[in-house]
DNA sequence: AAACCCCGCAACCGCGACCGT
DNA sequence: CACGGTCGCGGTTGCGGGGTT
């Protein structure tokens, strides 16, 4: 379809945000809520346009945002759904619900796209791992562990540096502007008389994914754009939590046990399925797929893979 | 200290999907 | 069914900061 780009008008302002602005939008959202973008600039006199009302408020402004180092286990969690799903940041950023799918883009284009890079440059790719690729899913390789705790990644060997603890760093380095806007944003919604919401950060989402009680329609989060879509982003949350107990343990409650000798014809019946459906925000609270289970099931050995991830070598 | 280079990230752009009329 | 409007996604760009020479 011929759409008018929707920048091209004249007195459309583009390049960075300012915290004015920020806040323009911010306090526009919270009253209606997200979508509608079209209406958000006449609305609001921001001479932005609605796609980039949109930008903004997704990939930056957006409550329960975790923005700064991925940890560890984001990282081995992002380079084993790309080797699963390809370059679908939505689909991937579904199962990393604190970061924006934009954000997962970056990292990988930025970080992770280099560091295999140079695994495959470093290091000789194994014969094993050859044949491999001649198996019907590519994902399957980047689970073959081998003996030396190596393992297999798109036809590369990644060696796995043998111990150390995987470091869960919370520490974030924002521009200092976008700190300022932050804590101003965060402290005007907690503070905001009218305003019912509260930020979901990262240390607080913790304390609430216990409030999950399975009604669609109690949540603490009960203001208005809770109520649309970041109701969904939170039960996202909420549904990514369940999976994980305290100790990171993995509750499986709605698969069957899987057979190893399923997991390829498994796998690309995920592939499709996720390619296809995982955008849909319809999706409240999906059954575990086997995909998320192949991610998280401490007992398949893509468990160990990605936690060996965590422990790749900081030269890397 | 200055100039240059490199890198990371926020934002932009184009396209396709979806939906309503 | 065709068309137009809106939204979301993935690729790309360009600025700014940090590092290097």
């Amino acid at each position: 379809m011929g759409r008018p780009p929707c920048c091209d008008k004249d007195g459309i302002k583009k390049g960075p945000w300012t915290p004015e602005e920020d806040i323009i939008l911010v306090s526009y959202i919270q009253e209606h809520g997200p979508g509608n973008w079209r209406s958000v600039p006449t609305n609001t006199g921001l001479q932005r346009c609605s796609k980039s009302c949109r930008l903004r408020w997704t990939n930056y402004l957006r409550p329960g945002i975790k923005r700064g180092n991925f940890t560890p286990h984001e990282e081995g969690m992002i380079i084993h759904l790309q080797a699963l799903l390809g370059n679908k940041w939505a689909a991937i950023a579904s199962y990393l619900p604190q970061r924006t799918d934009n954000d997962i883009k970056n990292y990988w284009n930025t970080h992770l796209k280099k560091k295999l890079k140079r695994f495959q440059s470093t290091f000789q790719p194994d014969p094993q791992a050859s044949n491999a690729t001649t198996s019907s899913s590519s994902s399957l390789n980047s689970k073959s562990m081998n003996e030396d705790h190596s393992f297999y990644h798109n036809n590369m060997v990644i060696p796995i540096q043998p111990s150390s603890s995987t470091s869960t760093s919370a520490s974030t380095c924002y521009a200092s502007s976008t700190e300022n806007i932050s804590r101003l944003l965060e402290s005007w919604m907690k503070y905001s008389p009218t305003s019912k919401t509260k930020l979901i950060t990262s240390d607080n989402h913790d304390h609430n994914h216990n409030n999950n009680n399975n009604d669609e329609n109690s949540t603490n989060y009960n203001g208005s754009y809770f109520e649309k879509d970041h109701e969904n982003q939170f039960k996202s949350i909420l549904s990514f939590d369940n999976l994980l107990n305290n100790n990171n343990k993995i509750v499986v409650t709605t698969i069957g046990e899987s057979n190893e000798d399923d997991t390829n014809e498994e796998v690309e019946k995920v592939r499709d399925k996720n390619t296809d459906k995982i955008n849909d925000h319809d999706q409240i609270n999906p059954p575990l797929t086997f995909l998320e289970k192949w991610l998280l099931d401490e007992s398949t050995t893509s468990r160990h893979v990605a936690e060996e991830i965590l422990r790749l070598p900081s030269i890397f």
